[in-house]
DNA sequence: TATGAATGAGCCTTCATTCAT
DNA sequence: GATGAATGAAGGCTCATTCAT
């Protein structure tokens, strides 16, 4: 039986937002596995069994956050990217894109850098296939020609090269330089890559 | 005559290195999280109060393992390689090392990519620091009069950006073409950061 | 003309017997402990608050589940029995009587064999004595001059004896062998109980 | 990984049989469902990791008081019943014994008459099993060309009846005059058995 | 020194019941 | 009357660490 439910009033969409909010806070801050159930209900204001009245456990928190993600992510890239016609000058804004986004989404570094991919993969996979296949469908009307394979691959690798850049951002002491530094890589890449495969402009 | 009698300090330094290479097998298995210390003195075929005889506690085991992979990690770039003049073909190398180098340290690419640098920065951050600092190294042998700071901000990105994409050999399907991207993507964000900088060869 | 009111007695006296035949299949199916309120609510299709309308807590659903089969039980031997002067044959039928209630009674079976009698006894005894009152009844008419108390232990004990028994129907593989076996034990005691206290016939 | 081990230490299995004595008595008390396992630990003056420490789950505690009731049940039948020929006189004293059994192990009775055999067969059935088992090979041995499937229908029907009906000597109030009915019922089962077998003696 | 039994705070989750709307 | 969101005590279990032998 369901004894957790998806809130269809308006009171309590209301609850299940505040909690969810809370729980972001939180991870933020101490991480996924370092907060406790209790406590995101005690943030909350909120019993511990209300908490349960949303979610069916504590990864679900994890799940609709991540949810919640992915779709603010469907509505930041297009908007910004697919107006321009060089990849290049996008791929100057992507970087500022995600740093933006971050600052609106607390969570959203902890689950792009810090979750274990291995043990919730299957839970925060979604931004990951989200943000690969924006960047995927920017590429293909750029180069409509080119295979879909191949714009997947461009994707994720540049998408990973980014994901494991952007952490510089925070580690190391010179934030623009080390954001001019990423710019510099994604650009090389994107231009090697097209290059390589025959793309040059 | 004594000659039944181990010397204590060698039996002790055996014992030590033996728990440390279960628990390496057993984190690069399961995750240093998910590894107890009683499946480590398990394993090991030793006592508990053993362990915690020779390291204070869980965290310390994660530490003196950590520790060895970064004397490893010093002998990481053959010294052939430092005679290399041409950076481009240096960095054809990189890649091949550390594929290499994990295949000898089961706990090494767990270590590297999916433990919490958050909670755990200040004990794997070794690790970080040792590579980056080979590869400084190296730079620094190739183009003498390129400042430090400047080197060791090339190590630095180029370290992360081989970090961000070296689980794709994993986690995609076709690893060899992974690996021809991620020599492409290292070897045009060399090529862009000479440029940029001025040491165009 | 309020010919659209639906008299609220009946409407009510609707609700209140389907929760309860929505509960007695869910006990039937998972057993009485393992149900909860809400369960019943959700499969009945109306509010937990509801149900706490109608039932003032958990076991009054049970009890009056179980007094509902208590009014049945009444019409559990047909009056075709008491008029057999045959105590054997009568024996012959008492245990496809209960079958055949079993059949029609959901949740019988679950109240007679499994619940917890410590626990429950005080909701569920009424089954066991309306049976036991019935078989009394029965043999006090074919034997009027026996002592109520005699009728009334050999009632308890011969209940008891087939409540022991009639499980094994379920557990074992050869029914028909068993229900033999049933009759065979009930009739030997009747016969041995009755030439003990001299009613041989 | 096991955690729990099987006491072999003197001290250990002092402990062992400590908590389980425990167990037996709160399970005895207030059935096994009601029991919670600090319970265990704080009536046993040990910590609720010594209750883990010995067993994986709640259940084995159960398991392991079934295994010593079944280990105890073994010695208790053979040695009163092997020696009489007469099956009649077998049966008369089968009863004390199972009253004198239930005198010395708390648990036995809330074992085999109020635990839900559907939820925990699998580990209490254990206890049905040797019983059974001790009366077919009682039967056996008396009457050796009986075939085995008729012996086990026997062992297995007589085990039940007398199951359903031991408990009327705690709830009625005459135990003396149930004991001899429980009694009449099982001899009179048996005569009717072998008679209708063919093998009146 | 080695052992391993013992510890106990704390985690996630369940569910009968209430009460404001 | 009907609704169903909210409550919160309580339960089973884990695991890093200690300490008497």
């Amino acid at each position: 039986m369901k004894t957790w439910h998806e809130p269809q009033q308006i009171r309590s969409r209301a609850r299940f937002n505040h909690i969810l909010s809370t729980a972001e806070v939180l991870f933020a801050e101490h991480g996924y596995e370092a907060v406790t159930t209790n406590q995101i209900a005690d943030h909350s204001g909120v019993a511990i069994g209300s908490v349960y009245h949303f979610f069916p456990d504590k990864e679900a928190i994890l799940g609709a956050l991540v949810e919640r993600y992915a779709t603010d992510l469907q509505s930041l890239f297009p908007a910004a990217m697919t107006i321009q016609s060089d990849l290049e000058s996008v791929a100057a804004m992507v970087i500022d894109c995600v740093i933006a986004f971050e600052q609106h989404h607390a969570a959203f570094s902890h689950f792009l850098y810090v979750l274990d991919m291995g043990k919730y993969g299957h839970i925060v996979g979604v931004i990951h296939r989200t943000v690969i296949a924006a960047i995927e469908q920017v590429v293909q009307q750029v180069y409509p020609d080119m295979p879909t394979a191949l714009c997947l691959r461009y994707a994720t690798v540049s998408f990973h090269l980014v994901k494991g850049l952007l952490p510089l951002l925070v580690t190391e002491q010179d934030a623009i330089t080390i954001r001019l530094e990423i710019q510099t890589a994604l650009r090389a890449y994107l231009r090697a890559f097209l290059e390589r495969e025959g793309y040059v402009s």
